[in-house]
DNA sequence: CGAATTTGACCAGCGC
DNA sequence: GCGCTGGTCAAATTCG
């Protein structure tokens, strides 16, 4: 719980959280331009403004009694008693009557607190309430502008199809480049704080200006690396750090605070020293970390100028032969088929993540409810933790226990975003994050997913990645999107516990989807040739 | 020789 | 205030 998130979304915080909350909302307007990004000073500062809220609140009715009624600090028995010593003339009349009167003000005061308590509970539920509807039409404008973008691709690679074979190739990857990116960029509030620079559309742009324009004006003669890095640092992370310092406006700023500090961690086994992604990273640092024999790597995007994403890399302190990637942030740039699952599933994830960060009470709530409720399973595909520093979703892709076998997707999975049969796989592994964020999304009636799922691709190495590496990130993601969206009763399955969770509202508190017992899985036999499991 | 990596220093946040 | 820790920077070093 040292920063951000962390354990103070445990119910007892939370309760007193809220409750603290609730007293103050009415006259903590300023809760609204609290550092974003940092939850603690948050609830620090709900804390102290409660206090001093309420002290003030007190004062405040005590002093328009003083002036209405004539009298000195009704409120304070003890002070006007000792008040009352000087004036001895006065109250020998009626002491009593005095008392009285002080305490039919408390009761009138009490009574007056009662009914600002009451407007702040209603208060609170109407921002929950509009902080809600603006999390689901979000994602709702997200699902419908994907839909579209899905709609266009599948009739063009139809015409493409039609024509020109050869290319046909060729041209899903463009349409797959131009498609990702606007995804990417319109999925999150990342890409909504990067769009406060005006050259923020695309990467061609920022490469020209690299360039040509005088914009850049780092010209030092470092090399590449050097030059992004005051460009970088404006939108990346200082423009984080700043964020804490300078007064947040919006919600929707300390919305993308989190969403940049939500992180997203994949567990692969994985002997090679950093997993293949499909992006090119870019080592900065080293470090130690505690409870870990082994260093932890920092590495950095460099497939644009200004690409706030991190990841780290360390390997698994119990079982090495596990590498555990943490993700964090969201790619302003085109990818590479070869890095749609992993970028998308970040992507997925923290916006995710951002629907539970809003200042409501259910934001705030669900993350741990989540991570309560899910962490237990030992075969979870995916947890949501919040004991971490920041928020944090887990894809464990260590536990293979039977592998299955990739098929082409049908079409009778009813996601909105799975692509027709297509080139390349990692286009098809896009909707996996949807699937999760779907699914999770609705988190004020979802009480827990666990997904358990064998993946497995013999084949699925994506275009870019043509190394007999054994473990290739990619094709692990790929091959468990691939083995979710390609399963049909896996789909059948997800599809229906999404159903029983958005739409019931009863549906199990542990509704497991476990796609090694369906029958399909029986005839699963190509091992997975870059899944290296036995170690 | 330029690019990438290494590694010690530095900084900020946090708990005591 | 101090120490610990995580994260980043940047000079030095290595690599292709």
């Amino acid at each position: 719980m040292d920063k951000g998130w962390g354990l103070t979304l445990d119910s007892i915080a939370i309760n007193s959280f809220l409750n603290k909350r609730s007293r103050g909302i009415l006259e903590s307007g300023p809760m609204l331009d609290m550092p974003v990004g940092d939850e603690r000073r948050e609830v620090d500062f709900f804390a102290e403004k409660t206090r001093s809220v309420s002290v003030k609140k007190e004062n405040s009715h005590v002093d328009e009694a003083a002036i209405t009624d004539l009298d000195v600090n009704t409120g304070l028995n003890l002070l006007t008693a000792n008040a009352g010593s000087d004036q001895s003339t006065v109250e020998d009349e009626n002491p009593d009557r005095e008392n009285k009167r002080a305490k039919i003000e408390v009761a009138q005061l009490q009574v007056e607190l009662e009914r600002m308590n009451a407007e702040n509970q209603k208060l609170r539920g109407m921002l929950n309430q509009v902080t809600n509807n603006y999390s689901t039409l979000q994602m709702h404008l997200v699902t419908l502008m994907q839909q579209q973008s899905q709609q266009n691709r599948g009739a063009e690679s139809l015409q493409e199809h039609g024509s020109v074979g050869g290319k046909s190739d060729e041209k899903k990857h463009e349409v797959a480049g131009a498609v990702v990116p606007r995804q990417f960029i319109d999925l999150g509030p990342t890409a909504t704080a990067d769009t406060d620079e005006p050259s923020q559309s695309s990467s061609e742009e920022r490469t020209r200006d690299l360039s040509g324009s005088p914009q850049n004006h780092q010209e030092n003669g470092k090399g590449a690396g050097r030059e992004e890095s005051p460009e970088s640092e404006t939108q990346g992370w200082v423009q984080n750090k700043a964020s804490k310092l300078s007064p947040p406006k919006t919600i929707d700023q300390s919305a993308e605070a989190t969403m940049r500090k939500a992180r997203v961690s994949v567990r692969a086994r994985s002997e090679a020293p950093m997993i293949t992604d499909g992006c090119q990273w870019r080592k900065y640092g080293q470090k130690m970390a505690k409870g870990n024999p082994c260093p932890r790597a920092y590495y950095r995007c460099t497939m644009a100028v200004g690409c706030p994403v991190r990841k780290q890399v360390q390997r698994c302190a119990e079982d090495r032969s596990i590498l555990i990637t943490t993700y964090e942030g969201t790619h302003n740039h085109p990818l590479p088929p070869a890095a749609m699952a992993m970028a998308s599933t970040t992507s997925a994830a923290a916006n995710m993540l951002l629907s539970g960060s809003m200042s409501s009470a259910d934001g705030l709530m669900n993350p741990n409810f989540l991570a309560r409720t899910i962490l237990p399973c030992s075969s979870n595909m995916a947890t949501i933790s919040a004991s971490a520093p920041f928020p944090t979703v887990t894809l464990d892709l260590t536990h293979t226990p039977s592998p299955l076998q990739y098929q082409r997707p049908t079409s009778q999975f009813p996601v909105p975003f799975a692509a027709p049969a297509q080139s390349f796989p990692s286009a098809q592994t896009s909707s996996l994050p949807q699937v999760f964020s779907q699914a999770l999304y609705n988190q004020s009636k979802f009480s827990g997913l666990q997904l358990s799922q064998d993946m497995e691709s013999a084949h699925q190495a994506p275009p870019t990645l043509h190394q007999p590496q054994p473990a290739s990130l990619a094709d692990t993601v790929s091959a468990a999107t691939a083995a979710i969206t390609a399963d049909p009763n896996f789909t059948a399955a997800l599809a229906a516990a999404i159903t029983s969770i958005i739409g019931g509202g009863a549906a199990h508190p542990n509704t497991t989807i476990n796609s090694t017992s369906n029958a399909t899985n029986s005839s699963n036999t190509n091992k997975i040739s870059s899944f290296p499991t036995g170690n």
